[in-house]
DNA sequence: CGGTGAATTGATGTCAGTCAAGGAGGGTGG
DNA sequence: CCACCCTCCTTGACTGACATCAATTCACCG
């Protein structure tokens, strides 16, 4: 892969990394930290599409369609590889395997986001807290980002709320109720999970089969 | 393509393509016809992924992941194009150029995904209603497949109810009211557009850019 | 012409949104 | 070092959009 990297970007807290609208001349691996993909209304309201982490690939849509539909920006410090948009089509003839990986990834993702569709679609509002909070915990135990019981989740409740198509204020009153069930506890930026046969029962999620990803 | 084709299917209205769950051997791109992906809920709630029309790929995710997490079933009787699953990665190291159009289909994929996400999570259920009904008569006009201001919507109520994590019952009343506002008329079967620049503005959907899809 | 699934409509109920007001922590500058 | 902001989180009271329930009506079909 090193063969078509262009480089290594450092995105600082809050910063932005693709605009919605924009064509971006690259395409991005995540190496460290963690984003936020999101869209916007013509009034202001917004949609998270998903929360990235480690080994996401960001700008797929700019790479092959005219340009992105959304916008990612950092929600923590985070370190990217950057590969150029017009040397996309190397890959598919000069490294087969690589291109293969990148089809790969955007079946997880579409997978994902047919999740995500059914939370929304037709999931309460505890029910798409617990699928939330159990997929993050998920994702990053797969990353090894799990300490002590402990995943990393720095993202703000407004974020969550606007990925799950709820308000801020419903959204912690529901947070509040799994924390008194004693289920989970998102305090911090930290997710610690008590109850995890109780939170898979609420949240009504696909079992995770472990997938094996293809090294990038 | 032909080299890598294993042959053609025509599945019977109303019959299955894929089971979520189900591994199957089988990749397919939509000849003609229309269907609809959907996912189920452990207690029988339905969610609509999406509706698939002419030149959508179906199976990606059980040709690259473990399984499909999401059924398809045909609408109207249906004619499917088929792949062998097995001959995948041939695709890549032999024909890049497909190998190509699959990404390219994958990323309007989540491309779409993300519109619904948002549809979902931020819009009103008139807005919704109406944002469908823009995105139906726009691919059906992509496809040519419009006739006199008329496009073919082969879908029920309560699939497009599913798609939008409505009620079928509110559905309806939201379907009445764009009737009523002589916006959109979608009766047995066909869609008419009678204000498109209303619709638009209820919508508040994505402006389509004509993306070239490559030759599949 | 009965039977069955879809579409339609009105009445009633509820989950989650909106409004409004505090707290709690973390920078910043006087 | 403390007064000030800011941003985020938290909580209670009220409201509303959409769900649910319950009939009809319609269309097709054997």
């Amino acid at each position: 892969m090193l063969e078509f990297r262009v480089g290594e970007l450092v995105v600082e807290k809050g910063g932005p990394i693709l605009d919605e609208g924009a064509e971006s001349p690259h395409l991005y691996t995540v190496l460290d930290g963690f984003g936020l993909r999101s869209k916007f209304l013509a009034d202001g309201r917004r949609q998270v599409i998903n929360f990235v982490m480690p080994g996401d690939l960001l700008g797929l849509q700019s790479a092959l369609l005219s340009e992105m539909r959304h916008s990612v920006e950092a929600t923590t410090k985070m370190t990217l590889c950057v590969f150029a948009r017009d040397r996309f089509w190397e890959l598919f003839t000069e490294a087969p395997s690589r291109a293969y990986s990148i089809v790969w990834l955007a079946a997880r993702e579409e997978r994902a986001l047919g999740e995500s569709l059914t939370m929304l679609g037709r999931k309460t509002a505890l029910e798409r807290v617990a699928a939330a909070l159990q997929r993050v915990y998920r994702r990053a135990s797969d990353l090894q980002l799990v300490k002590s019981g402990v995943a990393p989740m720095p993202w703000r409740q407004s974020d969550l709320a606007d990925a799950l198509g709820l308000s801020i204020v419903h959204t912690n009153k529901t947070l509040r109720k799994l924390r008194e069930l004693t289920v989970a506890d998102w305090t911090n930026g930290s997710l610690r999970i008590h109850d995890e046969e109780r939170l898979s029962e609420i949240a009504d999620f696909d079992p995770e089969i472990g997938e094996r990803r293809p090294l990038f």
